[in-house]
DNA sequence: AGCCATTTTAAACATGCGTTTCAATTTAAT
DNA sequence: ATTAAATTGAAACGCATGTTTAAAATGGCT
């Protein structure tokens, strides 16, 4: 017997989907209840606003992946000798994982991401450094473990070029495809993506300061 | 005596500096008008529409910023021996440049392209394909001619992430600095962001393939 | 000065948005 | 079966958006 859909995974469902695709305050509460076959008045129901649907759709990822990345940083941590590479090889299993909560599950969180950074919401900036803020502090930890040699302020910004070239690529990850697809003839699979952007993304960490 | 600013100029000077801070979509016209003070309608009188706006925002810009660095990019392929150092320092000089169009030319102009890139609005790519696709052919001809063991699919890659990087870090840039300064106590200044932003970049595009 | 094209103004228009309301319906417990 | 609670449904509310309209004002030219 198949496990009857409840109204408020279809709307969570029906609004991830829109959200990884077009963004989310480009994305209408009445597409969202359309595309889920529900009431345009259940979201408000169900989540109280969209600000909190908005957050509900990345926690359903976001508890999934962080305390997986977290277990992998501390046993890396753990070793004594770890280059950056090895930094954001802790991010694949964790990703891989959110396969498991759906089925593009780590194309669509990144997209979500990209998009979370890219209208800056405030909100959702708060709700992931209060629940998951030491997550960032092992992160930060490991990378300079495997980079003494970079100070604290210039590893931030690194930090901050790696999130954005990633959510940035992701973001624009299906048109860069299709171009990609007509100019190479080469067509690449999104979670081929990832394989090409850690080399390019431990390669900028690792590059010597100014 | 001062020469008149004109109502047309006047929009163009209040709408980039919102879109820069807040993005295109999510900067309306009563903002804009209201701001420049002049009349809601005179943006649809001399520009014909919200898009022609932010085309004519950005062109502003790429006029200047495209044939200096393209005359930068030839002068560059002329010579023998070339690093991916060497070709991101091509846009020194054209950036700065940007600075005589405007006090915050450079900065401006990175937000601008960071928000045009993140509301993926196919108008302002083939506008900026229609236009200065050339520019573009030379900067990938450097890349390669700096990097020949790079196939040109891998290079198409690494190059949409130096963009995914750089325009990221400068729509977020506001928000980072006052972290930065939190946690650092350290000022940047938005100018000194592409000093660290370069190496990175040069560091990730020399990577050897996975 | 008088005229005509250009520009500015205030108001309205049409549309889409998130949210709220309240009655109808379904669900679950007694 | 009855009752109370939870959920769904259709409609409206209030507001903000880009655009259009048509009258008023302005500016240059003969």
């Amino acid at each position: 017997m198949a496990k009857r859909v409840t109204t408020k995974e279809k709307i969570l469902n029906a609004a991830e989907a829109l959200f990884a695709e077009h963004g989310f305050e480009q994305t209408s509460l009445r597409q969202i209840t359309a595309d889920a076959d529900v009431n345009l008045a259940s979201v408000n129901y169900h989540f109280g606003s969209k600000k909190a649907l908005i957050q509900a759709v990345m926690a359903r990822y976001l508890e999934v992946l962080m305390p997986a990345l977290e277990q992998e940083l501390v046993a890396l941590q753990a070793r004594n000798k770890i280059s950056t590479r090895d930094v954001f090889d802790c991010f694949r299993k964790p990703l891989a994982q959110l396969r498991e909560v759906r089925k593009h599950g780590p194309t669509l969180f990144l997209s979500l991401l990209g998009f979370a950074y890219a209208e800056i919401q405030g909100h959702l900036r708060r709700y992931t450094m209060d629940h998951f803020g030491h997550v960032i502090e092992h992160l930060l930890a490991a990378l300079h473990q495997a980079n003494p040699q970079l100070s604290p302020v210039d590893m931030f910004w690194r930090l901050h070029f790696v999130l954005g070239a990633t959510v940035f690529a992701q973001v624009s990850g299906p048109a860069l495809r299709e171009i990609a697809a007509a100019d190479f003839g080469e067509t690449i699979a999104a979670d081929q993506m990832i394989d090409r952007l850690i080399p390019f993304l431990a390669g900028g960490v690792d590059a010597s300061a100014a």
